[in-house]
DNA sequence: TATTAACGGATAATGATTATCTGTTACGAT
DNA sequence: ATCGTAACAGATAATCATTATCCGTTAATA
């Protein structure tokens, strides 16, 4: 059993579980999620689904996902600037860096960081449900991009001027 | 000289230093901004400017906030559901709690963070240029609104089985 | 095979934000 | 103080991701 195949099992045993109906557009979309390494968007997704079913409606895929979403089997990554993003393999709260030129995401390993909710709840009263940490940044390949464009002048100004002291 | 007054006076050089014309309606807006001790939305600051200047338009107030963030002397709390919001005293990151129900957002004291973004550079080749971490809960007038509203019966069981196990 | 509620496809509606256009004005120069 | 002008404000159209709506289709169960 590979482990897309054992994710899609489960995807698809939750799903039935509730009583929702299996079908091919949704077993493609399951599909999708549980073979992705990566954040798709909902185009993403669309575009490979339709490899497979051409018939299949942007709509669809939006139902489908959110209704993932709302059983806590996939991980939202909202974003007020450009579409959404799903990770259909870790759908519990985990860091992201983002690279602000390509707009790859990625999990990056991060240290300590399950009690900070624990921490913030006692300290504010709050009852804590979820939480979200992003990096933003550069990735290596868009830096190897970027000084191949703007060499030896602007480029470095630039970069040097970026530097905030708050 | 009140905190807010300095921070009035500070956001005003930042305009005239760089070259940009300061108007009754920009006066307004940086004023708010000043004052305010939380996370405005765009509405909320367009209500307000309009007590002084009724004549005042919502693209206006959109325009002078994009021009502060683009100047790095607003923070923007961008949301993929419902509009962003904006933290006009601390523009630099720093960890936020929001309230799901009521959208109340304040700044909760968080332990040791700042060696996060180095630490995921290192480890990822990636120039770490922002980042953002986000908890989401319940405050405690909401706890208290929602123990009023659904006693002893379904909100108790539905709170008991929100609790996930990752 | 028949039944039927759930679903899929198509498309309109929504809502926050941005773009565009035109008349006005802050501000440096005279 | 007046002038000239680029920057700006107001009004409103456009954008774009997402959601809602409608109706024909189908997966699931007996
Ligand atoms: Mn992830
Ligand atoms: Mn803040
Ligand atoms: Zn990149
Ligand atoms: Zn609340």
């Amino acid at each position: 059993m590979t482990e897309s195949g054992a994710r899609l099992d489960h995807l698809v045993s939750v799903l039935k579980g509730r009583g929702y109906r299996l079908t091919p557009q949704r077993k493609a979309v399951l599909q999708i999620l549980a073979a992705s390494d990566g954040h798709l968007s909902v185009e993403q997704i669309y575009a490979r689904v339709k490899k497979d079913f051409p018939m299949t409606s942007l709509a669809t895929v939006y139902k489908t996902v959110t209704l993932l979403k709302e059983m806590g089997e996939v991980l939202e990554l909202g974003f007020s600037d450009g579409g959404n993003r799903y990770d259909g393999r870790k759908p519990y709260p985990h860091p992201h860096l983002i690279c602000i030129r390509c707009r790859k995401i990625i999990d990056p390993e991060v240290t300590a960081l399950s009690h900070l909710p624990q921490e913030v709840a006692s300290s504010t009263g709050y009852r804590i449900v979820n939480h979200r940490l992003d990096f933003f940044g550069i990735c290596p390949e868009c830096q190897a991009a970027e000084n191949q464009a703007g060499n030896n002048s602007a480029g470095q100004a630039a970069r040097r001027n970026s530097i905030r002291r708050w």
